[in-house]
This record gives C-alpha cells, sequence and structure tokens, in this order.
DNA sequence: ACTGAATAGGAATTCAAC
DNA sequence: GTTGAATTCCTATTCAGT
C-alpha cells in the first residue's frame, strides 16, 4: 500500500541519508517493498520532500521542517564560532 | 561579481516563481547578468538554495526558511478547511 | 578563484498496462 | 488510482580555459 510505504520512507530518510531516489528504492527494496525510481519520485513529489545539501557537501532528502531546524542549528554554530574567535 | 549575482538571484526567486535553473539564467540575463545553467547550478549550491513544490503543483526554487514558511501557511488552510466543514 | 561547454548523472513525466 | 519502462527534462560535475 502507498501510505505505508510513505511512512517507510520518511522513517528511512530520518534515519540515514539518502542521496539519490535510486538509493532510496534500493533501501526500501531492502525492507521488502519492492518499487521502481518512477514511484520513489512521485512519493517525494507527494510527501513534498525536498533535497538538502549536508554538511558534509553532499545532497540528501529531508522534510521541510526537518531541513529548517538543520538551518537553525547551522547558524548558531556560526555564530558561536564568531563569538568565540 | 559573484556576490552581486548571488544577491539578485534571492531577489528574484522571492518575487516570482522559478522553475528551472535555465529560467534563472534567463531572467538574470535580463537584468544583465550572462550566466550559464552551470554557474546557476554552483550559485544555487552555495546559497543552499532547495526545490520545492508550490500549491499548483509546479516547482520552484527557494530559501529554506521560505519554505518553512510556506509550509506553516499550508497546515494553517488546511487546518481551517478541516474546522469549517 | 571563476566560468562555460559538454557530459554524466539524477529526477519528473509520458505512455501504457493493470 | 497506481505502477514500471522508457523517455525527456533538469541538474551537477568534469574538464578546459581564463
Amino acid at each position: 500500500m502507498k501510505s505505508e510505504r510513505h511512512a517507510m520512507i520518511l522513517e528511512i530518510i530520518e534515519r540515514s541519508d539518502v542521496e539519490t531516489q535510486e538509493d532510496l528504492a534500493r533501501l526500501l527494496k531492502e525492507r521488502g517493498i519492492g518499487v521502481t525510481q518512477a514511484t520513489v519520485s512521485r512519493d517525494i513529489k507527494e510527501l513534498r520532500l525536498i533535497k538538502v545539501l549536508t554538511d558534509t557537501g553532499a545532497y540528501k532528502y529531508a522534510t521541510v521542517d526537518k531541513a529548517e531546524a538543520g538551518l537553525k542549528d547551522r547558524l548558531i554554530r556560526i555564530f558561536s564560532d564568531s563569538v568565540m574567535a
């Protein structure tokens, strides 16, 4: 079912850094859900997931609110560094 | 200069819905800054812009915080609708 | 360090099937 | 309405040049 898959996708991207839709399809398959990149693309659209840069320079899929949290963390770190310096 | 271009990109994507990097390159050209998609791609990476879904189902570039604001608006609207119904 | 042209790589859509 | 295969479209990177 689609809603189950959606839930699993959210779990997966929270737990690990997923760089591509192919990766996500592979991770779903490991969990017993066989779908192709085309379906993953549609799921990502429906879940309104976004692709963000991690601090290591790699891309990963995330929810908007998680991305916002990451942004806040980064700003705090930058601010702290500038104060300390 | 690159920083000028970055500033203009932020202005452009706030004012209008930019769907692709080619579009953005074109809009920059209209404003007197000629760059190719390759450079726009690098700019987007440096600015950490993301591609989000609009309510019409189209994609557009945005900053993370603006995307978060949009998310909040949408949730409020959905909530209001469900209360009214 | 910055950029463009060309290319490779990744994502969204089409088209058909169910 | 949902999905996969194939395709088109878009984006990131490479490689060269400045």
